[in-house]
DNA sequence: CCTTAATTATAGCAACGGCTAATTTCTAGG
DNA sequence: CCTAGAAATTAGCCGTTGCTATAATTAAGG
């Protein structure tokens, strides 16, 4: 509170330097979450649907080169957040159940309010994925009260 | 257009493959491009604000430390979007310039698009930080104008 | 002019997230 | 039962982004 005590003198001040740093440290910090997210979320769905998730298949999903998956299943394991079977596929814990459960929540509401935005589902799908993993719980909550209020609870009411 | 044949029959089916690796790859993109856009925005800042942006000032900006800083300036000086003079700050070229003008209008649409939306300031600005990086062309048109229909063009008009 | 403090540069470390190439292991078909 | 092909593992490479510690340079005051 000392910055902003001029910026309505001065409409061209730099923002609060603290406030900034923040901003920034809280930004690297959503930053390295992202991919252990993307890697849950991915796998909860492989899981749900086929029963099962394989390397080769998170990999195809992702676009990445099948050993880049294997390294990122070991960090995983080491947080445990999966369980490995050699040669077989790989499994949430409980904790990596419950990261996944919340990062597909936000994921969808994300792209659900773009879209109630008016944006098209393709480039909705293509940003939300970025979004995502920077969007704070009182973003997050608006974001959802914006959606039910254009939809009116439809579909999977989120 | 393969597995979309048989989505309309199965509710809970997976998006399609080639269009969520298309998303990764985009996000990723976008993630490599982060720090670039974050760095010459802060340059532009300083530079307007000060007369000039010393290492230091980014660092302490930014939150990180100064060798942390001087090896970034160099890749920006390599990827001729900045100016080094030895002990000196740095300048923006052109290219630099117009990153900057470019990444500081969308970093201001969506925050002011938070703002609009309901979000408190200080979680508008650590959002923002975040997502503007992952925000098209196309959702930035859409924020800019529910930003103007909120506002009615006040303020700085974005 | 000289010295000191601030600033910048450099060296070297580590974790992360990609990759290719080669090897190992499992599984299924014949 | 054997063997081919698929899948996973391992080894080793690179670039990025952070760090600390130390050296070099500049700018300013006395
Ligand atoms: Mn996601
Ligand atoms: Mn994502
Ligand atoms: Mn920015
Ligand atoms: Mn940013």
């Amino acid at each position: 509170m000392k910055e902003n005590a001029d910026v309505s003198n001065n409409p061209t001040a730099l923002v609060d330097a603290d406030a900034q740093v923040e901003s920034f440290r809280q930004t690297r910090n959503n930053r390295r979450a992202e991919l252990v997210e993307d890697y849950v979320e991915l796998i909860a769905d492989l899981i749900d649907h086929g029963g099962e998730a394989r390397q080769v298949d998170i990999a195809q999903r992702l676009g990445v080169a099948q050993p880049t998956v294997a390294k990122m299943l070991k960090r995983l394991a080491a947080d445990g957040l999966i369980q490995q079977r050699r040669y077989r596929g790989v499994f949430l814990t409980d904790e990596g159940k419950s990261l996944a459960e919340k990062s597909r929540e936000r994921h969808q509401i994300v792209e659900a309010f773009l879209c109630a935005l008016g944006i098209s589902l393709e480039t909705a799908r293509i940003d939300s994925e970025g979004i995502e993993h920077h969007v704070s719980g009182e973003t997050l909550e608006a974001f959802r009260a914006f959606v039910i209020e254009r939809n009116g609870l439809a579909d999977t009411d989120v």
